[in-house]
Parts: structure tokens; C-alpha cells; sequence
DNA sequence: TTGTACGCGTTATCAC
DNA sequence: GTGATAACGCGTACAA
């Protein structure tokens, strides 16, 4: 006999009763709930998990879909499952590592009710075959998905592009080099975009031989140095695709001897940590604030409850490397 | 009617043999098989996670207790969670921040049966409080929690930290300054009683008064070299923490126009991907290998079936640091 | 305010 | 190999 049978035995309610009163129901007897919780103590009552679930139909639990966890999408994923459990939901990580059928376990989870909506950070899956799981739960994302058959919570990253390449114009920088992250993201498209225009607008040239792709870490910045230094030119300035990326630069610059900012200036994206502590001139970015939404726009759904969201704002962060 | 239902409805089979074919139990006919294969299919069926697991009173899922996620916890969750996986087990972290009542939540959900197995990394409750949730599941920790009541697969860390002292004995340094974590952590214990034995038996000075403690971050790193820079009497060498209170004490030698290693020689510890990066002399500890056998205790009692386990060791990674 | 009766979707134990 | 039937632990219309 399960524990709820023996309370409802031993105080001689019913199902419902017992029911009411786990669950805070107003439409009690002050008696009822009085024995009814006294007993529940002496048992050491706690309701299983699973048959709630069952029974309502929600598990009050959030999937996190992600390829990868890196500094940057860790910072997103730790602030939306503070977020989450301050409504009452945990979360369970998928990490994909780029495996497009692990990845698509998180999605089947969502079917299966082991989750009542999904948060994407990355994903390496087609949207277009996404696109069928939206109607088993909501399903919200970091990553722009294209399209808008997703939606995503994510900046244009050219505004906060462009602050940084003021930043350089105004401290007299115009060969300016690009390291871009996946070629064929959104991000890196805005991003090369902005470049391009803002240059055009000043009669600058666009330095299109100068630009690297798929550099995301450290490693791939000590790399992308490397190619840098042994160009043709130096350029006056980098702009990285984020400060992970912007470290390895700084590091591999220094190991080179190349005098970071007069040789060579240096800024990065997103401003972790340790830029700060390391003084690299960065973008701040709002990730923590997009996170927020993200699971408000998940709870618009789950708790059929609107939110209110405010714009936010990429802001320059200057510091030693420019 | 649930997908189920009409599974048995429509090829005209029992509820058993449906949820046979659904299990692959080896005792059904190849025509029952291929019928209910096929409507399955059609129906675009896939199992209520919910009710599989009220039924078993198994849900695959592990809780995941730490305090903070930093990137050293972080290594060891995610190759746990990889291990997990492999083994079919999805994971919930709960992410304590020191609050003693959320912590207790992940232990709660044990007994709720959200969670079969806990993984503690790193926890804030009194271990003889959280002994008692044994008995609902099996629980492993990285941490150690003394007197062995929940068993930890932590390694002795005095071991790793006498491979730092002799290396720094090689190149001479006698004066060996100490940055510690946690003052009364059983790893500050271990480290601190290496050191002092280490010094005794060379006949060299203890030098307590130099020690440092709760210095995890780059940021704790860096104030407490500027500690060290102001206090009476540089040290050769400094112990630290782990790699990042290293990186932070690298990052402000530097801006104090302190040589490193000639003026001071700095060893850190794990072993992170930033510190090969960085140069950061260290101490290898193999954290995933200790993740693994994390997942393996758990396995010996959620899979019932033991599994081999091989001693690790700590390696000393010399790089320019010293 | 309380109770009855049924439903949630699946597994498990028997028989046959 | 197959099929009733119970069990898992709880929520919830609906009626009283």
C-alpha cells in the first residue's frame, strides 16, 4: 500500500481530501488539513513525481538543447535554469556534441512528456524538420533558426558590431581584420555585413583575403594569429569573434613579441569574465538578460501567462587592447 | 484513447503483446511483431515517459548537486553526463549557490523518485544530514564528504601536491608561498599537511603565515598576489589553488612588472585548457577518468553489475611558469 | 466541505 | 506466444 493509501486510511478521508490538502486546496476543513498534514509528517510523506506527472500531464521540467557547453552558452544556460527553478522547473541538459541524433533525443523527450518545453542554445539539426516538434510543446531558442519558424530570443549582432568598429574609427584604426566564428551562421553574416557597409561608408577598404572563419576558442585564436602574422600585412586591428577567440590572439600576439594595442589592437565579443580580468576591450553582451526572455517566452506558454520584455542593448567595453 | 489503445485496437492484439513488441521481448510471433511495428509507425507512436516510469519506478534520470558551475566542476559534469548517456541516463543538475534548501531539493527529488542516483560534485549540507537519503537511491560524490558515509571517488590531492613541491625543489625554490581554497575542505587539509611535511623533512622553513585561503577565481587570484606583492618578503614560488586563482596571480605578477618564472615561479593545479594555453606550469589531475567511475558506482547499483575501476594518478605538466 | 469513480499510459503477473 | 487483470500513485469531474 502506497504512503498515500495509509493516510487516507488512517485518517479516514478520501483520495480527494488527501489530494486537497498536498496540494494547498482552499476548499478545505481547517480540521481535515490539520490531521490530514500530521499524518503526512509522521509518514514522511512526498508525493511521487511520476504519477503526478501522469496524471496532469506536466513534469515541470525544461530540456536545454545544446551542442556544445562553452563558457559563453554555459553563462546563458546557468542564468535560464535560475530562472526556470524560481518557476518551479528543472532542466536537463542535451549536449549533442554535434551528433544530430542525440540531439534529436531531446526533441523525442518532448514527446514523450519527459519535458514540457525546450530551450535551444545551438543545434545542429535541420529547423525545417524541427519545426514538427512545436506542437507538442513550446520550444524557444538562443540560436536565430532562420525563418522564424523557431523563435529565437537572440540580437542582430551587427548593432553591437558596429560600436566596435566606431571604436576603432575613433581611435584611428582603419586596416581592420575580421574573425568570424561558423561561416554560415546569422551572426557571422550580420557581422560581415556591418563590417562591409560601415567600411564602404568611411571609403575604407573592405579587407575580404583578411577574414578567418570557425574560430570559437582559445586554441582556434593562437591559430588564427599565427595565419595573421605571417600575412603579407598586419592589420591595426582585430575584431574577434568572441573574447575566447580574442584571447588566444592576445596570447599567441605577446608570445610573437607584437605590442598589443600599438602594433596591434584587439577586440573582442560578448565580455566574459576573463576579459575583464585580462583587459580586453569587448562588446558587452546581454546574454543573461536573453536568457531571461527565453524561458519567459517558454512560460508565456507553460503558464499561460505573459511577461513583459524590455529591448536590450549591446554596450562598448573599453579596456587595455585598443 | 490514448496511442496505446489504439495500437490494441487496430491490429486487434492485447495489451501485453503490444507492450512486449514495444520492449522487445523475444516472445512474440514475427507476424504479431510486423503488425504492431507497423501501426506504431503509423501512429507516430513513442512511449509516455511518465508511465514507464510510475510503472518501473524508474525514471533514468540522475540529479546532479553542485554549488556553482564553474569550469573545473564543469569538465567533470560533462563527462559524466556523457558516461550517463551512453548508458542511457539523462541528467538534472541542481545548481545549489550555496542555499542550503535548494540543495536539499535534489535530495528531495530522490525520494520523490524524479531522480534513480545523485551525483554530488559539490555540496553544503552537513554530509550526516544527507546520509539518511541513501536509502532512497545511490549517491557518489566528487567532493569528499568525510568519514566515508557517502562514497566519494576524490583522489588524495597531497600526492599531486608533492609532485609541485619536488619539481619546485628541482629548480631550486625554497621559499614556497601557498594559495589554498576552502580553509577547512579536506583537499586545504591534505595540500597543507604535504606541504608542511615536505618542508620538515628538507629542513626548510614552514611558512604558515603566507597562506591564503578561499582563493578559487581568477579574480580571488589576482587580489591575492596583490597580497603577496605587499606583504614583507616575496616569495620564489606560489602553490595555487587550482589553474585559475594561477591565471589571476600570472595576470597581476605581470602588472606589477614581476618576472615569471625569475622573480617568482607559479604552479597551479588541474590542469585546464587555458593553462596550456597560458604556459601556466601545473599539476594534471584527471578529472573525467574520476567522472567515469563517478557514473560506474552508480551503475553497480542502478545496473546491478559491477564494473572495473583502475587507480588514477596526478602527473606534474611543467611549462613556463616555472 | 467531502466523497465516488474514473482516468492517466504503461509494466508485470499470472494464467492459458 | 498470448491475454485478462491488477498495479503503479495520484488528480479531478461530478455528485452529494
Amino acid at each position: 500500500m502506497s504512503k498515500f493509501d495509509e493516510i487516507m486510511k488512517r485518517s479516514g478521508y478520501s483520495r480527494a481530501t488527501v489530494s486537497r490538502v498536498i496540494n494547498h486546496s482552499p476548499h478545505v476543513s481547517d480540521e481535515a488539513r490539520h490531521i490530514i498534514t500530521n499524518i503526512m509528517k509522521e509518514l514522511n510523506y512526498i508525493p511521487n513525481r511520476n504519477a503526478v506527472s501522469l496524471s496532469t500531464g506536466k513534469t515541470k521540467q525544461i530540456g536545454i538543447i545544446t551542442s556544445t557547453i562553452d563558457d559563453l552558452s554555459l553563462t546563458f544556460m546557468n542564468q535560464f535554469m535560475e530562472t526556470a527553478m524560481d518557476f518551479g522547473f528543472q532542466t536537463i541538459v542535451y549536449t549533442s556534441r554535434g551528433n544530430k541524433e542525440i540531439e534529436l533525443q531531446g526533441f523525442e523527450d518532448l514527446r514523450s512528456k519527459r519535458v514540457d518545453g525546450l530551450l535551444i542554445v545551438t543545434c545542429v539539426n535541420d529547423p525545417r524538420k524541427l519545426k514538427m516538434y512545436m506542437e507538442y510543446g513550446p520550444i524557444v531558442s538562443w540560436q536565430r533558426m532562420g525563418n522564424d519558424e523557431i523563435p529565437s530570443v537572440a540580437m542582430d549582432q551587427a548593432e553591437g558590431y558596429r560600436l566596435a568598429l566606431e571604436h576603432l574609427e575613433s581611435r584611428g584604426y582603419t586596416r581592420i581584420a575580421n574573425v568570424f566564428g561558423r561561416v554560415e551562421s546569422l551572426n557571422t553574416q550580420s557581422r560581415r555585413q556591418a563590417y562591409e557597409s560601415f567600411m564602404k561608408s568611411r571609403g575604407w577598404p573592405v579587407w575580404a583575403e583578411a577574414y578567418q572563419y570557425s574560430v570559437f576558442s582559445s586554441s582556434d585564436g593562437e591559430e588564427a594569429m599565427r595565419r595573421i602574422a605571417e600575412g603579407p600585412e598586419l592589420p591595426q586591428a582585430v575584431l574577434c569573434s568572441n573574447d575566447y577567440a580574442a584571447i588566444g590572439i592576445l596570447s599567441e600576439a605577446r608570445k610573437r613579441n607584437i605590442l598589443v594595442p600599438e602594433q596591434l589592437a584587439i577586440v573582442g565579443f560578448d565580455d566574459i569574465e576573463l576579459s575583464r580580468i585580462l583587459g580586453i576591450t569587448t562588446i558587452h553582451n546581454p546574454i543573461a538578460e536573453q536568457s531571461t526572455q527565453a524561458f519567459h517566452q517558454l512560460w508565456a506558454v507553460l503558464g499561460q501567462q505573459e511577461l513583459q520584455t524590455k529591448q536590450l542593448t549591446y554596450q562598448l567595453i573599453e579596456r587595455a587592447t585598443t
